[in-house]
RNA sequence: GGGGCUUUAGCCAAGUGGUAAGGCGUGGGUCUGCAACACCCUGAUCACCGGUUCAAAUCCGGUAGGCCCCUCCA
């Protein structure tokens, strides 16, 4: 399997550390407000990797965090805590905010058929183990404590630059208005590992610590959380793109200072979805959720499919004029699966060479697009018979996850049922009296209803529209 | 200023040296009372300029464009 390492920049032979075991970490969100539809871009593409990891035979162990503490709007030592920024703005307490933004996150998750890592963490459940970390780097001088607060030196740490790829001379502390600088620190580019309430606002959410009352800083706790949870060696840790640089560049330094060697061999970065203007933001533009999606009448489905037609790496601009586009064709696609009969026998040659298709696809650096299109081949194919097809489709919808054979249809009352069945009994006999005007009427007011008849060649059915 | 990714038909895209998959849309047709559905047909000198090669969308160099990162971000 070939897979693009940030690490290395170019694709590599994927290998593990144990055989046939991977583990996994992704980073989580912040929950301080719903997730927009660009956040979720990349954890679709981390659930098509489990399960595509799985679907080729390897057992996943993937853990994510939650963070509900310790992210500050800014990293230098000042700025707000994002929870106390959320938990202020909606007049909650932080522990409130994080428990409902969870809640909706996966509720996203859910919609979107993306599966709950099996090792979920919260930030705030570990403190002791960033503690503990924490006292390890300050023991072995890769951290040090200054004003109230404690602080790695990135100047200790082996290859820093390697994952960002920058050279040190070029990064320029201010060469953003915002960047703050902080006089306390040895390197302008050393993070925080822990905070001391001293420096801030009083919040819910701190804890006793070695060098006073305060709370993690925000790398450390998918650090922690990792080796915690999934030990001291790590095959895979994921994350959008813009944690390349600080976040996941900080979380090796600190990682591989605190155990003494090389951590994660793989490193994927999936790239953002943009709107028409540019970034996706919380704060520009439409906030686009899943939520609103649906109010739109749109299936969560839809966009996960839109986002499997290209690939993680490249960046994606949303509209909803490509949303439409991936919509229709999945309809489309859905209803040439449904009007397969279930017959024959399984041809299990023919059934193995489409999977081999797809798993290439698939290891061909999670090729999506390529994965769908098989598809399209097994549906063409007029010397495959629909059982195989069915199987087919079925087992690799393990992956996309798309309800690719699964009938979508709204469930309805009785006495809506017998209405619209009645309707069409008199739409057909008007048809048969050709009495035109009469059929169209009623079909436009059904539609009118949200309810689209379709003439088949064996009678009409109907199909309740979305709203 | 530094770094990364990227540029294939209207749109999403595959392609990793041998003369361009697939999907959607468009247009035309079959079917239908009409429409929708379905089915059939329909489209590209691969951003540009050089180089390497018998052969390049594919490798190398350059130019131009796009997106992103450089302590909020998936």
């Amino acid at each position: 399997m070939k897979l693009y390492n940030t690490l290395t920049k170019k694709e590599e032979e994927f290998f593990t550390n144990e055989k046939l075991k991977v583990k996994m970490y992704t980073c989580g969100p912040t929950v301080y407000h719903y997730a927009h539809i660009g956040n979720l871009r990349s954890y679709i593409f981390e659930d098509i990797l489990e399960k595509g990891l799985e679907y080729i035979g390897y057992e996943v162990i993937r853990a994510m965090n939650i963070t509900d503490v310790g992210h500050l709007t800014s990293d230098a030592d000042s700025g707000e805590d994002k929870m106390t920024k959320g938990a202020k703005r909606e007049n909650k307490t932080v522990y409130e905010i994080a428990e409902f933004y969870t809640n909706a996150f996966f509720q996203d998750m859910a919609s979107l058929n993306i599966r709950k890592p099996k090792i979920i963490e919260k930030a705030s459940n570990n403190i002791k183990t960033y503690i503990k970390m924490i006292e390890k780097l300050i023991e072995l001088d890769y951290a040090y404590f200054s004003h109230g607060n404690v602080y790695f030196d990135i100047s200790k740490a082996k290859n820093y630059y390697q994952l960002s790829g920058k050279n040190p001379d070029d990064l320029k502390v201010g060469v953003r208005d915002t960047v703050e600088k902080d006089d306390f620190k040895r390197n302008p580019y050393d993070f925080v590992l822990w905070f001391t309430v001293s420096k801030f606002e009083n919040q819910d959410m701190k804890w006793d610590s070695p060098w006073g009352v305060g709370y993690p800083g925000w790398h450390i706790e998918c650090s922690g959380i990792s080796y915690e949870k999934l030990g001291e060696y790590l095959d895979i840790h994921c994350g959008g793109v813009d944690n390349i640089f600080p976040h996941h560049t900080n979380e090796i330094a600190q990682s591989e200072a605190f155990l003494g060697h090389k951590w994660c061999n793989f490193w994927c970065h999936g790239a953002h979805l943009n709107d028409e203007t540019g970034k996706m933001s919380k704060s520009n533009g439409e906030f686009l959720t899943i939520e609103l999606l649906k109010k739109k009448g749109y299936n969560p489905l839809d966009y996960r499919f839109f986002c499997l037609n290209s690939h993680y790496r490249n960046s994606l601009v949303f509209s909803y004029e490509s949303l439409d586009i991936a919509r229709n064709t999945l309809t489309k696609l859905k209803n040439k699966i449904h009007s397969l009969t279930d017959d024959g026998e399984i041809d299990n040659n023919k059934f193995l060479i489409y999977k081999k298709k797809f798993c290439e696809a698939f290891e061909n650096d999670i090729n999506t697009s390529s994965m769908i299109t098989v598809l399209y081949d097994i549906l063409k194919d007029n010397n495959l018979n629909n059982k195989t097809k069915l199987s087919l489709i079925n087992d690799f919808d393990k992956v996309l996850s798309l309800d690719l054979t699964k009938e979508t249809k709204n469930e309805i009352s009785k006495e809506l049922y017998d209405k619209i069945n009645n309707s069409i009994k008199e739409r057909d006999s008007a048809k048969k009296d050709r009495n035109f005007e009469l059929a169209d009427k009623i079909r436009d007011d059904l539609l009118s209803e949200g309810i689209k008849l379709i003439d088949t060649r064996d009678g009409t059915t109907f199909e309740i529209l979305n709203k």
